[in-house]
DNA sequence: CAGGCTAGGTGTACGCCGTACACCAGTCAA
DNA sequence: TTGACTGGTGTACGGCGTACACCTAGCCTG
């Protein structure tokens, strides 16, 4: 009396094993690899089994992001600063350990949910060691294309798949209702650049004064440093 | 008496018109879009006759890259703070004409000339300026990942394609001598950082403290202006 | 128990991709 | 005249994402 009829039956797909051995597979042997066809077989499966449980590849990477993304150590209570220091951290070590996420991510529009709420919670951190949300939305713009390329094009939507230089500002796309409601912090971020200033030229998040931001505040901080002599050397 | 035969003789391909065509059609199509096979026909050629001027499409995305990347504008004379903005803005202007670009820099392992002569002719801006070679080198790391991913893992091969996490340091890997010659001073740069410190654990570029120089740099800058109640307004 | 609905795995097929390989038409040096 | 070399051609192969039709097992309802 067979258990089963001949082979012992596999355990049935999910979305969620489905993503992490898309995850596993990416991990050892570069996203560059991860195609379809060898995550099916990685799993024991026919290709075309897969798309019961993601719509396409496009999502399965989405799915793959929201993963490890998910990874990232919460924010820790106390100093701002501290706290966004381990955060940005524990960020980092995320990507070392999955190499091709930080492509994968700047490739993607990402508006995916875990992304949104890694956002959100550093955000929240900001504003919770008092800052503004006029400088904290600027300060994420500051240090999101360090840790991952994260939110530096979040607000609009001009980045989209190469639309030929055309830089015209667009809309100011403000989260839908829905989002603003779950998102609290980055809703409150994205409105302020938005009804803030009555005096720029166009509403909504002015992209290039966001990089020079960053950009001075580095050229500030270099310029200090060279001028009292710094050295990474402690005195002997 | 016909001039040609039947058809106005096509000016004949080179290497250059492969590789413009393709910065112009990933410019208009995006990158994505971008097939030898679609690059063929708008030069109005069988796609093999593409490998007669490029290996592969690797090296066509090389060829590419070295092409926008020579669209920077030289380092002006005069404060070296100032010649490094406008630098880093002209590059950023770039990266708006291509907005495939930024990723396909990213995704490349990079040692392509124009891209190591910029580097290197920004670094001699820095000395020039008066910087040591030292924090040349740690401001280098946290300038690059600000204008577009350059030079971020640019002194050691661990990027390389997805391997798994493993973190060994890896040989020091300083240029070949024919490039030391050829960049002075990143060669300058890349050798400090070798030679200058015998009491760091090992050898060669410390990513991890590259990283979190940057990150403090921009946490000191940021924490300044959260003290001083920093706003973007204008006082009224 | 019969019948049918549905979720999930299968098989085939299509059109795209990069590119290996054999070929061929001119041009030019010997 | 000849023979090599340069650059464009044609065919073909294996891999990709995925549309579409199919099958099967389990369950719900009568």
């Amino acid at each position: 009396m067979a258990e089963q009829v001949e082979t012992v039956r596999r355990a049935p797909l999910t979305r969620d094993r489905v993503l992490r051995a898309a995850v596993a597979l990416a991990d050892q042997t570069g996203i560059e690899s991860l195609s379809m066809r060898n995550l099916a077989q990685d799993l024991g499966v026919v290709p075309m089994a897969l798309y019961k449980h993601v719509a396409n590849k496009d999502e399965l990477l989405d799915g793959m992001i929201d993963i490890v993304v998910a990874e990232i150590d919460p924010p820790a209570a106390g100093d701002w600063k501290q706290a966004i220091r381990r955060r940005v951290l524990s960020a980092r070590r995320m990507l070392l350990r999955h190499p091709w996420a930080s492509l994968a991510i700047e490739s993607r529009t990402m508006a995916t949910p875990a992304v949104l709420a890694y956002l959100d919670s550093t955000v929240g951190a900001l504003r919770a060691g008092g800052f503004s949300t006029d400088l904290a939305h600027h300060v994420m713009h500051a240090l999101g294309s360090r840790v991952l390329g994260f939110s530096q094009e979040l607000f609009d939507a001009s980045r989209q798949a190469g639309r030929s230089g055309a830089t015209v500002p667009e809309a100011p796309a403000d989260l839908p209702p829905e989002m603003a409601a779950r998102f609290p912090n980055l809703a409150a971020i994205a409105t302020a650049a938005s009804h803030d200033d009555d005096s720029v030229v166009g509403p909504g998040c002015d992209d290039q004064f966001e990089f020079e931001f960053a950009l001075d505040l580095l050229l500030d901080g270099i310029e200090r440093l060279h001028r009292d002599g710094w050295t990474s050397h402690r005195t002997p």
